[in-house]
DNA sequence: TCATCTTGATAAATTATTTTGATGCAAATA
DNA sequence: TATTTGCATCAAAATAATTTATCAAGATGA
């Protein structure tokens, strides 16, 4: 068994096709006809059913190509080492991002650091917090970034900057009057969060742990943007709260019914968070200095003393 | 990069010494020294320093060291299922036991097992709970015996038997000339455990949770053996608690101090626990036909009732 | 139904890689 | 200085991978 005729494998896997897989291996049709037959015969199994249309995988074959696909990924590493070693900036970087930190952060840095870093091939996925945790430890994730302190094992954190949540009054709410709002005004209301898996519901549960929400639980709600929190939260249904770099886009409608915390204000702490290994540790610190930089003119000026929540 | 290549690698950072790792590969010496150059120039990097005696690894070679372990490790598991696919029930087995239960139950089927499955080769290491669950996970185990339930992800547990408890009473004790024992009558008294990470202690903790031991912790022990808390408890230091299968090696002397417990009994549930990819269920099914009908006939007519605490 | 197309298997020739036995060379040992 | 130890090197031999050309089975479609 080689590493070669694993590849073999996943290619005829992924595209049901023999003569296709051969044109992406950069190899002629036989080479894989051949590599995988002496794979198969080597295991003694039968790996791709070739009767049927398209070939399928046989049932062991499925397990199989899950596990190739876990060699391939460890060997796919070796390089990752030795690229780090030479302290070369570039190859494949798969950054995570949670849903909630994505629109705003990203359009900041990106353009940024694609130039800064041309051979760097940067994939960006936006997952919740807990895949992201996940694909750090199984390597589909070099770095991500997410709502901290997670404090999970074999993962690290750099805190990129500590972002202040804003509450959202709509106006027939008694606070909607405040200039300003202490956390402890909101106890009687309903805070409008996110749904579980978005983490940035976890940031703010803590801090208002009297609140009606969590007491009983008056309802129930699971939206996946903020967009449906404000518009609810217009609806009279309760107050929402939005981190800072979030109320920047809004229109000036929305924008009047914004109100600062009184310090200390709640806030939630963003991080670059990276596999202990530090395999791509050159490119990570890149990307710490680019958004550190586009970051600290953003919300610097405002002062932040944190009330930073332990999560979850 | 080949994995024949890895294997070399591994091999020559065990032995520091190419012509020993040869033999050790069943090639030459020159064969080895070509292929790790292969790999050092394609990699450009330099894997072993041969200027030293004995050969050393270069920093990066270290992690590449890691690396090709990891790699080397995963490539073995394609042998894994396609034995599951055949039914064989033979190969290397890695089995992990925790401290409190490797003395008393593996004299009790390990001789059956080998027998009946001569073909596998069974590796037994004592390990913490904690270490078995990260050993399951990563695959440098392949199943293990454990105090359940555990409730960890991605692992299954089928369980074995439960096991008692027996109180070890010193004589001193109000509760010595009792025949029975209620596990509220020791709330007064300190509790001997074993340190943490021997899991027998999560077993019991949650017991009784008004005990002294617990409530001020007038001193924490954190021995190692029964043989010690037996011993601490002669010397008046409170009770301790006896899983029933280790009551049995007593001396005469102690068993006149052993008392058991009204129903319900505490008892610690005990299984078998493996990955959930189910690689090796064959043998893991042979193990635990095996255990069982060992252990059927040494503790089946302890009545037990379950008290079986949520451990950790 | 019959020609045609698609697609994987096979054969033979070619090319590339791996392994080996013989030997060299440097450093340690005695 | 002679000897041993241990890795590197080399060229020949053995093995293995790849390719080109071709085939055969099944699908497609006129």
């Amino acid at each position: 068994m080689t590493i070669t005729q694993l590849h073999y494998v996943l290619a005829v896997a992924e595209h049901k096709n023999f003569t296709l897989a051969a044109e992406k291996c950069f190899v002629t049709q036989p080479t894989l006809s051949m590599q995988i037959q002496k794979l198969e015969e080597e295991l003694d199994i039968i790996i791709f059913d070739r009767s049927k249309k398209p070939i399928s995988l046989t049932e062991v074959g499925e397990k199989i190509v899950t596990q190739a696909k876990n060699i391939v990924n460890e060997a796919g590493r070796i390089k990752d080492i030795v690229d780090q070693q030479k302290g070369y900036i570039g190859g494949e970087f798969k950054v995570g991002i949670i849903p909630t930190i994505m629109p705003t952060l990203l359009p900041m840095f990106l353009n940024n650091f694609i130039h800064k870093y041309p051979k760097v091939n940067l994939i960006i996925e936006e997952n919740t917090t807990e895949e992201i945790i996940t694909k750090l430890k199984n390597g589909h994730l070099d770095c991500a970034i997410a709502a901290t302190p997670l404090e999970e094992e074999n993962i690290k954190e750099i805190v990129l900057y500590y972002e202040p949540f804003v509450a959202y009054i709509p106006e027939n709410n008694i606070n909607y009057s405040k200039k300003e709002i202490d956390i402890n005004d909101l106890d009687n209301d309903n805070i409008l969060l996110l749904q579980d898996g978005h983490c940035f519901r976890n940031g703010i549960l803590n801090l208002c742990k009297n609140n009606k929400f969590l007491e009983d639980g008056g309802f129930h709600l699971e939206s996946g943007s903020f967009e449906t929190l404000i518009k609810l939260a217009d609806e009279g249904l309760g107050v929402t709260l939005l981190p800072y770099l979030h109320t920047l886009d809004l229109n000036e409608n929305n924008k009047a019914k914004l109100r600062n915390f009184v310090d200390p204000k709640p806030a939630r702490e963003v991080s670059l968070i990276y596999p202990k290994n530090e395999l791509k540790i050159h490119i990570i610190e890149a990307l710490r200095n680019t958004i550190s930089g586009v970051v600290r003119g953003a919300i610097a000026f405002q002062n932040v003393e944190i009330i930073s929540p332990k999560l979850k």
